[in-house]
RNA sequence: GCGAUCGUGGCGAAGUGGUUAACGCACCGGAUUGUGGUUCCGGCACGCGUGGGUUCAAGUCCCACCGGUCGCCCCA
């Protein structure tokens, strides 16, 4: 029997959770500030819904779902990622019809890519991400834009790289697409096997092949800025100014292109330039996707969202060495010697707990030297140390781990006691 | 899906065909009876990813499978 978690999927211990809690408070903060409520879907939705939504065409759609047939012979598939499934809520709840608009969202949860795993890449990983739907307005791009960076950055992250493109609206893009292929169509027989298939399939993603990078095509290769009509140019531009005004920096590559179907005008990425960061330096990603809405049942609405991945954040921070401020200590641990005291321990260990307090003991039967040394391990702010005189007293020896200094307590003080000396001490 | 590389106790790591699988960390116990983080002593793999095969003999050689890592593809 195969008792391994499957491939590509991995438990996450004590000592790491703590991480996980810290990083999913520090984005949960921000977007309370930013005003962005929580939205929780189902994990696994119709197949249908992904092969509209993400895309027929994109590799996601076609060789990385985990798609499956429940008992009632429906095509289910374990969400690849998060804007379908938000789009989709958003429609069937009609929250278009909520009177403050736009719908601003944040999600967090687990996605499934059937992938070949290598670091920064599971086949289940978690992503928090945002959605800002009912608004065409540019500065609600750089709104996104800027909860992004702000997360990263209150983290303590700063070898960051924002990259921004447009991509244009529909009418923009076709004629962009049919540049490509008119510009490409000549030295098809010179471009790799992939980059043959996408000039028919996805022009687009030609820009993006690291083998044909070098191909003397691609520098005068049209640029979707340059088939941006008015209307997509005065949007880019627009948000470009509102980054700027917010300071933060940013870089225009013209070959940024994502790989979902659903995004136009606004393309963003962004990546970690930190040493030792491996082939995979994309941190997040994001764009509009006006249309997506409309494609999905739903009223016109224009849309824009984000999502970063929490495993890549986290290997972000440990490639820039930043130590997350974790409280990782215990306020008491409870130090019994003998039977009747051990037994009392267990009714007082209770008490300090109801009150508020965060307290531990032995349960393993351990000498009294093993269990200081469990406080110890624990790092207890405070040792209780409770023997047969303390029982005849009624009194508890209440030991300062980090002074040495002990202090005799009665039974009845010890909540107040150790509430005052909690409070004040660290 | 393709290429490369690796897989020994809780962790790190020796072992390069042949007696009881080094060593370090961690853990457990002890160093005269109730006070931790130091030191000293002792204990701790019936097993070398899994399954086959070669051999008198395999952790050590061969094959398959599983898994990790790195790169490609793609992406978060």
């Amino acid at each position: 029997m195969n008792m391994k978690a499957p491939r590509g999927t991995q438990d996450l211990l004590p000592g790491t959770t703590e991480k996980w809690q810290y990083v999913e408070a520090k984005f949960k903060d921000l977007c309370n500030r930013f005003n962005y409520s929580e939205i929780r879907t189902p994990i696994f939705e119709h197949t249908e819904l992904f092969q509209r939504g993400v895309g027929d065409t994109t590799d996601i759609v076609q060789k990385e779902m985990y798609t499956f047939t429940d008992r009632g012979d429906r095509s289910l598939t374990l969400r690849p990622e998060g804007t379908a499934s938000v789009v989709r809520a958003f429609v069937e709840n009609k929250l278009f019809g909520l009177p403050s608009q736009p719908t601003k969202l944040f999600y967090f949860g687990p996605m499934f890519r059937y992938e070949r795993p290598q670091q920064g890449r599971m086949r289940q990983f978690v992503q928090f991400g945002i959605e800002a739907l009912g608004s065409a307005d540019p500065a609600i791009d750089a709104e996104v834009i800027s909860l992004a960076m702000s997360g990263y950055q209150e983290l303590g992250l700063r070898s960051l790289k924002l990259v921004i493109n447009s991509l244009g609206d529909s009418e923009s893009r076709t004629n962009h697409r049919n540049a490509l292929i008119s510009h490409f169509e000549p030295h098809k027989e010179e471009l790799c096997g992939d980059c043959q298939l996408r000039l028919e399939k996805n022009p687009l993603r030609i820009l993006d092949c690291k083998k044909d990078s070098n191909h003397p095509a691609m520098e005068t290769a049209p640029s979707i800025l340059e088939y941006l009509n008015d209307e997509s140019k005065l949007y880019f531009e627009a948000v470009k100014i509102h980054l700027d005004q917010m300071g933060i920096a940013y870089v225009v590559d013209k070959n940024l292109v994502r790989g979902l179907d659903y995004y136009n005008h606004t393309a963003f990425e962004i990546m970690s330039e930190a040493e030792g960061f491996g082939a995979i330096t994309t941190l997040s990603g994001g764009g509009r996707y006006n249309g997506l809405v409309e494609d999905l049942g739903g009223p016109e609405t224009p849309g824009i969202g984000f999502a970063l991945s929490v495993e890549r954040l986290l290997m972000a921070l440990e490639a820039e060495g930043i130590e997350l401020p974790l409280n990782n200590k215990l306020d008491c641990y409870f130090v019994a010697l003998g039977e009747k005291a051990s037994s009392e321990a267990v009714r007082l260990t209770y008490e300090l707990r109801k009150a508020g307090i965060q307290v531990d003991k032995d349960y393993q039967d351990k000498k009294f030297k093993a269990q200081f040394k469990s406080a110890d391990r624990l790092n207890a702010k405070y040792v209780l140390v409770l023997g047969d005189d303390e029982i005849e007293n009624k009194i508890v020896n209440v030991k300062d781990m980090n002074s040495g200094e002990q202090e005799e307590v009665a039974f009845e003080q010890l909540v107040s006691y150790l509430q005052e000396v909690l409070r004040g001490g660290k």
